[in-house]
DNA sequence: GATGAATGAGTGTTCATTCAT
DNA sequence: CATGAATGAACACTCATTCAT
């Protein structure tokens, strides 16, 4: 893969999650994707090694642009609660502006796909969460629990209620959102 | 005339299961399926009108199942608290038993097939537990929230952490699940 | 083959021949044909050899209704033009009324299947008029010429007149067939 | 890029003619047209959008060829019958030479995939014939008939005669040649 | 006599990928 | 760098036919 054209490389990703989210994962083709993108299916194998490394590339590089969606204004200072609430209206606004993004990691998070990704690489991304939750446990702030536990409760909801498969009851309004917090805080404080 | 085998529906249910589990929603074929149930591709369109038929079947057979696990030993008559700690119990234990069928139905909720079940007929199998909810919020025992709201909260959580996919990190010891429970209660709680 | 219901046999000619025009010869199956029939594609096979012996012997069928309602009010003693104008008529007549078996014998007429006809059992069914024909040669009323080349200009017109895939634009008044049959008179006649 | 080969192009025009012919149309398929060119299915597909498009542009080239032959030394200076007369030998020319692509032509006009021809683009390659004929009418040298009606009696049996299917009888000298167009003759003149 | 279950073989078509240009 | 041509392998599905009941 030679690196040549970022422009056509960012289309590529548009195309993929948009032919991914409109027909799904397995009627999506590298010609199709292809056709969305406005290029030759071999051309894509210049910039990506197989169909699967497109797809997996593609995760990434929205994990990525969801970690730095997610620590927009992150402020250690600030008391945790603060900081949690903070990310959590981060991520609603993230999804309100990327559903398409979301909606085909949503997808490949549940396809056995996930298991190519390199997880440490995107954990990366999110690290500076998890040291804000080291601190508020340290700081008996939050329960003395594991952080997919605290996932469980914080992340995991947010994106249930992101999820229009899922959850096409819940309306986002600002209201909603810090109602749902409430919650998750409820859950996971000391 | 041959009689329609039980034995083979039940064995085509079983290797659909089987297969999505091992190569994905996307990689998985009707002839693969039928190879791990040892009949004929052509067998299959007996028993189903075609692939999205089998898969959605499959589904909410599994929904079925899940919906009779979850409302064992259900009593109304008890505290409501008592009651949803029963029906998380019985979740991690069908989840224990079932693990092949909790996680097709996690892909499976996560793809496009996903629309086409009728959810009406699948939300019947849960149905208690939707009039209990109202009864908690009614006696001011649960925060006066929408179903999906405390799903985000309570059953959410429970797929997520029982999920290998996800949370390879939480162990599912009865302490554990307890602890878990306490936060899910905690969040929906008034 | 047993014969055991007439009724069903019939009906399992009309069957067939409507499938045929419906959907073509090339997308006809014994389970469609069955199911027009109202019967099991099972119980066909009782009735016929296989779906080979179905097509030729309705094929037959038709042809010696068609020879049947060609030779209707046959009458060798009135002059040979009367004879064949009678003949004439009376295959617009069958065309009219039997419009879909016609269509069938078209389309089976010019397939491989044909070739499996037994051409003698058929040529029987038209034999007065191959007798008729070769009375007008030695009486010098018609042209002294082979039984096909006649038919090429009185059989084979007859036929294209009536196929509505060729010939649309023909209309099949009295009028109109009076006049097709000057002319094919003109092209026989000595 | 490998350049479309038109060599190819034209070896599955042949296989396809040639397959028809050999096992007819309900019984061609991909495969078979494929292995006979030499080449993969799939390749097919880079040349045609599908089965009914191969069909029926092998169809309308062998039209076009047919109109092509019908009017090699056409002449409208001379006489009409002199015309026709050319015409009807050009035909049975045609046949003798193309013998091949007249029976796959005979099979396809007699087969639904006939309705699928644009039909006014095969009757441009006629064109020249039709104003002929409407000269005939109109100086009074031929009936006053439609086209279609001449079709019946001058075409349609030379298609007739030139089928074998249809008339094994009929040799195909240049004595039966003429003398066949004199009946034809006789029939369309006034 | 009648049929639904069963299947191996086949259908038209699309796939991910390679390669010559 | 980019691409259209090419393909073996696979796809979902239907076929004609058999057979136990």
């Amino acid at each position: 893969m030679r690196v040549k054209d970022e422009v056509k490389q960012k289309a590529l990703f548009e195309a993929t999650i948009k032919v991914v989210n409109q027909i799904g994962f397995a009627a999506s083709s590298i010609s199709k994707i292809a056709g969305e993108a406005g290029i030759s299916p071999a051309t894509i194998y210049i910039y990506h090694e197989n169909k699967e490394e497109l797809l997996v590339s593609t995760y990434v590089e929205i994990k990525r642009g969801l970690g730095e969606a997610l620590l927009r204004d992150f402020d250690e200072s600030r008391p945790i609660r603060d900081t949690f609430k903070q990310v959590w209206t981060n991520g609603f606004a993230y999804v309100a502006k990327n559903r398409a993004a979301f909606d085909f990691a949503e997808q490949f998070a549940n396809s056995p796909y996930s298991e190519l990704v390199n997880t440490a690489e995107v954990d990366k991304y999110f690290e500076p969460l998890m040291l804000t939750f080291q601190r508020g446990v340290q700081q008996k702030i939050i329960k003395d629990i594991s952080f997919d536990l605290m996932s469980a409760f914080l992340f995991y909801p947010l994106m249930y209620l992101s999820n229009r498969r899922h959850c096409s009851g819940f309306e986002l309004t600002d209201e909603n959102i810090d109602l749902a917090f409430d919650m998750a805080w409820d859950a996971i404080k000391l």
